[in-house]
DNA sequence: CTCCTTTACCGACCGACGGTCGGTCACCGA
DNA sequence: TCGGTGACCGACCGTCGGTCGGTAAAGGAG
């Protein structure tokens, strides 16, 4: 599998080459000031051939995040399941997303334009996409463990994700990022210890 | 100036006129897939008009936008403000919030769309919207009383506000929009004891 | 009443952009 | 060597947001 036809490897550069100059453009001017043509010239490219490799701008753009994502997820991950206690786990991927608002690609892409672009997607699909799951299997245990009775681990999921995305955009509107980040934790920190507390 | 022109009443029943047409199609099919010619021949205008009174797709919508927001933020603010205990008027506040979720108008424009269209501009232009400056007016008293040591205003606010848009997300997506409230209202309460037990 | 300014409104037109499609040619298996 | 396959080409298209010179009616001034 490691030797490949001249064809395939070919192919693949080029897909690749349109992903990386199409993330360069979108994380400069945003998913809707980019336009397709700017892409394919800039890439020395015919159109045809991007949309031989990508169905659309909207697929393009999700071939973008998927990578832009990867970079993060693993690390948020990794830090969550490298905790025992439950509570610790979900303080620890919290903070590694917060960390990730710092990177201006992650910013851009993850928490600017995949709301415009795949959230509307999402939307008449039903798809959704991979930080919901993520923050599930971190929050799971918790649930389980009947430590807040009631609660109904979807709904928890998205007010969390949806807590994480506004301290996310908090970062990333801030003139000094570092700081933001700073107050976003006191502020993480605050809440969950709250809800800790009074639920144990 | 409840007498004027005839000129004066012919343009403003032009305006909301438009404003309605736009609302009733935005909510119907959203932001993007609405085309200005189609609400301009719905309305029986010529385009000319259209731009006359709106310099742009996006101000049309704001304009919509306003109107749908200040149906529910009436609501939101007195129940806050009708409550003297600090904690009790945040709880008063964000219930009012999920409430206005129950409506398709309120759901299609303020929590999914606007996030597409407006966010998008404020995201250049610094401006910001209505409700973050509610949610300030709403947590202030909290931030003042020194029950939360070392919270920052604007990063609390932040985290609420994503908080609050994602619980309203799970509500409109839920197949059961009045069983999800309830599970929101549920998570919510949850949260809110919380964090109070552990700082009063 | 007449003239002139103002402005709400008209609608043909434009440019940009996402997307399509028939064609071409190099690669690759047989 | 030869036929098929598929990566890539690039002219073309439909749609859509936005523009602009024009028109006619309102309303103040004389």
């Amino acid at each position: 599998m490691t030797v490949k036809r001249l064809r395939e490897r070919q192919a693949e550069a080029t897909r690749e080459l349109l992903v990386g100059i199409a993330r360069e453009r979108f994380v400069e001017q945003g998913y809707a000031a980019t336009a397709m043509d700017d892409i394919v010239q800039r890439a020395g490219l015919a159109k045809g051939a991007l949309y031989h490799h990508f169905s659309g701008k909207d697929a393009l753009f999700k071939a973008v995040y998927d990578v832009v994502l990867d970079e993060t997820a693993g690390a948020v991950m990794a830090a969550a399941l490298a905790e025992e206690d439950p509570w610790a786990a979900v303080r620890a991927g919290l903070s590694a997303f917060l960390d990730a608002c710092l990177r201006p690609a992650f910013r851009r892409i993850v928490i600017i334009d995949s709301v415009t672009v795949l959230a509307a997607r999402a939307w008449e699909s039903g798809t959704e996409g991979v930080e919901l799951p993520m923050l599930r299997t971190v929050l799971t245990p918790l649930v389980d463990s009947g430590a807040l009775p009631g609660v109904t681990l979807d709904a928890l999921a998205h007010l969390a994700l949806g807590g994480l995305y506004g301290s996310a955009l908090y970062i990333a509107r801030a003139a000094d990022p570092e700081a933001a980040r700073v107050e976003a934790d006191v502020v993480l920190d605050v809440v969950l210890r709250g809800v800790r507390a009074a639920t144990t």
